[in-house]
DNA sequence: TTGTAAGCGTTATCAC
DNA sequence: GTGATAACGCTTACAA
């Protein structure tokens, strides 16, 4: 699109110099009188000079432009995690070009092209359900291409990575269940192949462990779809049998936590006497939903905030060390809601 | 960042013709020999060539990548229209670059800035609560720059808009409250400089007057923070005068309508029996608050979808039409819930 | 059917 | 102190 902007040809026209002068002068090189100096910002202040990002990416092999690879806008938290990285991004002089894979491989792959033909300086991934090859972000990073991932973390060697505990919050979540005297305690697993509901089974797997409560196998159900029906169908056939019936659930995320006390209340059950409940994740609407519901928190922002800082480090360094592979694991906490106070 | 991607040159080189015949290859032009055209091909795939589409945008003055300016990613409503933006432009091979202003106009001026500079080709946006002055997108416009304005209008001439029906939703609403019996409803209003906030109280407005209600300004309150706590406790004072108290609550967001369902139940006012409320926006969570919130939903991702669709028409076209000054208004519709369901 | 050369806007290198 | 030139990767008149 033409916008009938000055360029540093058009100054040095103006003011019969050389295109080199001017670029020197706008950028206070030793070696430029200030008179030239002067003359030349001045003429660009009054013609609004900018200088032409697309020219200097070109020219510079780079694009002051990071990309976010992303399954979803529409999530609370991942929407959240954007806002972070924009904020980084933002305060340091870097744009944002944001490719939602709609948890799509293709679209996956299709988005790794798009940051290569546009010189993107690094990339912040947190890969769709589907994937499970990594050799799209592999091939980058053969290159030595600054990529972070986040919250889903790859099954690659020497990645920089940036998740929450998951594990630690999955444990305090269950444990705080048993203390409340809860003790036949569902779990609602997210999809298998992701590390973070593994980590999060694992966390109160460890939870019932310690407290001496036997594992039940028909007890641990994945919800791969994450809708609220699909949980609250689960839990409806689960609760249906009042002999052998759950008392509590803890879920890998609140929607899943949202439709399990669906079920219990369109049974009949007493929230939270009869059937206690904690999400993941402390989604907006949880202390909004009757009754409010108790939910492992994590820092959306920070963490956004975080992998771009990381990002960054790796984009300006000359130095090997900001790519040494780690996992910066971010603290979770548990925000405790009427949903799982069944003592005082 | 070098990727070791190979160029034109380098397939040029590699099979002694000149790059420009290569360029030609690839692009299948009329009059290149079919034995060129696959031995340019097959090296192209053979290594992996990707065109530079930084080279292409400085040589085109057309980067492929669209702008969007937004004052929340984090909102339900926004990042909605981001993913319907997000598939248009994907469809369409164009990139979205995101610029989020937090509500802050000088953050406003930067991202325009950062659009002239990278070349974008056209604009998306819902500018700031701060901002009045239009300036920097007149500017814009006045070099026939695409821009498309959604959700929140401005007060300049000749825009392209696409924006809800807020005023017949409104009105919808309000309506629907009357039908089912309350008559003291009071209005718990948005931003006084967004068009949506005058359009909502006027479908407000206009139901009242319909139904021979006479309007109390002191019932018309602005909620400028849009947080819950803010239309609790200007509910919860509202509502304390058991001699004047008002019956429902029709809110500019959901938000503030669950804030008005918070006070109202801390009163101990039982709804929908006592107090009704409709919100406005359909927000995930409103089904989940209890009782489940009736609201007016906004077809977010069709606004997404449609602002983009015209942005593109916008920028391939070389005719006028797609300039012309016109609103796109999109339906809303009415979702129903228990809070306002009085009657059966 | 193919090659040459200019140019998009910028800056690094060398020269004066 | 300043200027000329080449180069980043690609397209496109114009030549041949």
């Amino acid at each position: 699109m033409k916008l009938g902007q000055a360029t540093i040809k058009d100054i040095a026209k103006a003011l019969n110099i050389s295109s080199s002068t001017v670029s020197r002068a706008l950028k206070d090189y030793p070696g430029i009188s200030n008179e030239t100096k002067e003359k030349v910002k001045a003429l660009a202040k009054k013609l609004n000079y900018r200088p032409n990002a697309v020219a200097l990416s070109l020219r510079k092999s780079k694009s002051s432009t990071i990309g976010v690879i992303i399954p979803e806008v529409v999530h609370f938290f991942f929407s959240t995690v954007i806002s972070g990285i924009e904020e980084v991004a933002y305060a340091n002089g870097y744009n944002v070009i944001l490719l939602q894979t709609n948890e799509n491989v293709t679209r996956e792959i299709a988005a790794v092209d798009t940051i290569i033909s546009n010189q993107i300086d690094g990339l912040l991934v947190s890969f769709s359900k589907e994937t499970s090859d990594f050799d799209h972000f592999k091939k980058l990073m053969d290159y030595h291409y600054p990529i972070v991932f986040f919250d889903r973390l790859p099954n690659l060697p020497d990645t920089v990575n940036v998740t929450v505990d998951d594990h630690t919050g999955a444990y305090k979540a269950v444990k705080h269940l048993i203390e409340q005297g809860y003790t036949k305690i569902i779990h609602l697993a997210g999809p298998e192949n992701l590390k973070i509901s593994i980590d999060r089974k694992e966390g109160y797997l460890k939870a019932l462990q310690e407290a001496g409560i036997p594992i039940r196998e028909d007890w641990i159900i994945p919800c791969p779809k994450g809708t609220p029906e699909e949980s609250e169908t689960i839990c409806r056939a689960l609760l249906s049998h009042p002999s052998d019936r759950p008392d509590a659930v803890f879920a890998s995320n609140d929607i899943a936590a949202a439709g399990a006390m669906q079920a219990a209340k369109a049974i009949g059950l007493k929230l939270p006497e009869e059937f206690g409940a904690v999400g993941f994740s402390d989604w907006q609407f949880s202390s909004m939903i009757a009754p409010p519901l108790s939910s492992v928190s994590q820092p959306g922002f920070k963490m956004g905030e975080k992998a771009a800082q990381l990002l960054l480090e790796m984009i300006d360094s000359e130095n090997e060390e900001a790519f040494t592979a780690r996992t910066e694991m971010l603290e979770t906490g548990l925000v405790i809601r009427k949903s799982s106070l069944r003592k005082g």
